[in-house]
DNA sequence: CCTAAAAAATGACGTTTGTCAGCTTTCCAG
DNA sequence: CTGGAAAGCTGACAAACGTCATTTTTTAGG
């Protein structure tokens, strides 16, 4: 359980200063950001920032994990991204001056600092290595988001969700996956229906152990097979 | 038809000089791109990167249409982008530090200009304002892929080839779409039969014209509508 | 102009996946 | 501890799509 009480984390003192577009920050600059971010308690289900707004700064992830969604013509979500500890969302959307084109909110209780976007920019303009940092970010993140869109395209719902458990797998390390169906299922892209049948397949054949909601990756070999090899 | 005697196009004087990441550049840096970079005809269907190579440069659209695709594990195409004359493409993967992920090969004969790694890098390092019209063009990428993957998720093919359409018609502007069925389904994400069939329905409905290869977009509103509204 | 190869088109058919409706379990605030 | 709401689960069914096989049309090189 998070410490409420506890809301101002020091940039110096961050569990995960060191991961992330700010962690290439000199000791001096970090000093110099802690100066300038303010730190919220957010629990479960709260919205950060929401599609179509415009951008006022930047979130950074001391603890808890963060659902990255757009919404579908008829409302559901899409879940393009799961942010986790140490990742910097929302400045996307920043950089290209357009309003969000996602939406962002809180998995699970959350500490989160945020910084605002002309300390942001003034950062990014100042600073050649975390400028660089947020290049090879943004280019990374589109690699990733064009396999996205070749497994949506290409695979079956089954292969899909053997993918997404892997990656889910990464971003929760030891801790068990802790989604509802509903958000995987809009992870994968599919009906929640669907999804809570395959996750049943998946226990039946040993890939994973479920409780309740909390999901166990005990094959992760089969799963990235099934999911058709290395990606 | 292209021009094949006359390779080389001299930046300031490039049709598209005022558009894409080098828009921004001074005179002096336009001339000093010009002594750097190497001009090459390409016949349609060259490739111009495969995914899985290391970048050694960008590639500078002067003329023609340029595919950018991933490989499904079957060997199928997931066509992510369509690029044109202006853009200039390859240089994510330079930005990441990866080997490419995705491929690109030309959709017609096309004149392209070639910045060797080390050239972009310096000028990405020296001018504030290519500098941040590569993060905007990221992030704008960015946002559309999560599009594109919304739609992927959660639209019927019907809808996501009325999408298409919209954008292609945006890249081919005045002229005919024109791209065999293939790449055609392999944009939109489907079987080229279904694709087939749906592009029948959409003359019969006279939301486009059909010229064997050619596809004219004659009701765009249509096509808008069909699609799912404004985007 | 002709011919082989590539691309486009069509039909038949099966399967995956989404939808709807109803039921059960789990969660959490009071 | 408890009751209502949210989440999870199941079954039946239909539609959308993909696959395969075959034919027709178009393209491009000699």
């Amino acid at each position: 359980m998070l410490d409420k009480s506890h809301k101002h984390v020091t940039c110096e003192k961050c569990a995960v200063r060191n991961s992330g577009i700010f962690s290439n920050l000199s000791n001096d600059e970090v000093c110099d950001l802690d100066g300038h971010k303010t730190c919220n308690y957010y629990k479960k289900h709260q919205s950060l920032f929401v599609e179509g707004s415009y951008p006022r700064g930047v979130f950074c992830i001391n603890q808890g994990k963060v659902k990255i969604y757009a919404l579908g013509d008829e409302g559901k979500e899409q879940i393009v991204h799961i942010a986790k500890e140490g990742e910097v969302v929302g400045f996307r959307s920043m950089l290209s001056g357009e309003p969000y084109k996602l939406s962002a909110s809180t998995l699970e209780d959350a500490n989160i600092c945020f910084v605002s976007k002309d300390d942001f920019l003034n950062m990014l303009d100042s600073n050649t290595s975390m400028r660089n940092a947020v290049l090879k970010e943004l280019s990374k993140e589109l690699g990733e988001r064009a396999i996205f869109i070749t497994n949506l395209a290409q695979k079956s719902v089954r292969e899909r969700l053997a993918y997404a458990l892997m990656i889910l797998q990464d971003i929760y390390g030891e801790e068990p996956i802790n989604l509802t169906r509903e958000d995987l299922a809009n992870f994968v892209g599919t009906a929640t229906e669907t999804l809570i049948r395959l996750l049943k397949d998946f226990k039946e054949e040993g890939l994973i152990d479920v409780q309740t909601r909390k999901v166990f990756v005990t094959d992760l070999d089969g799963l990235i097979q099934l999911a058709g090899g290395h990606r």
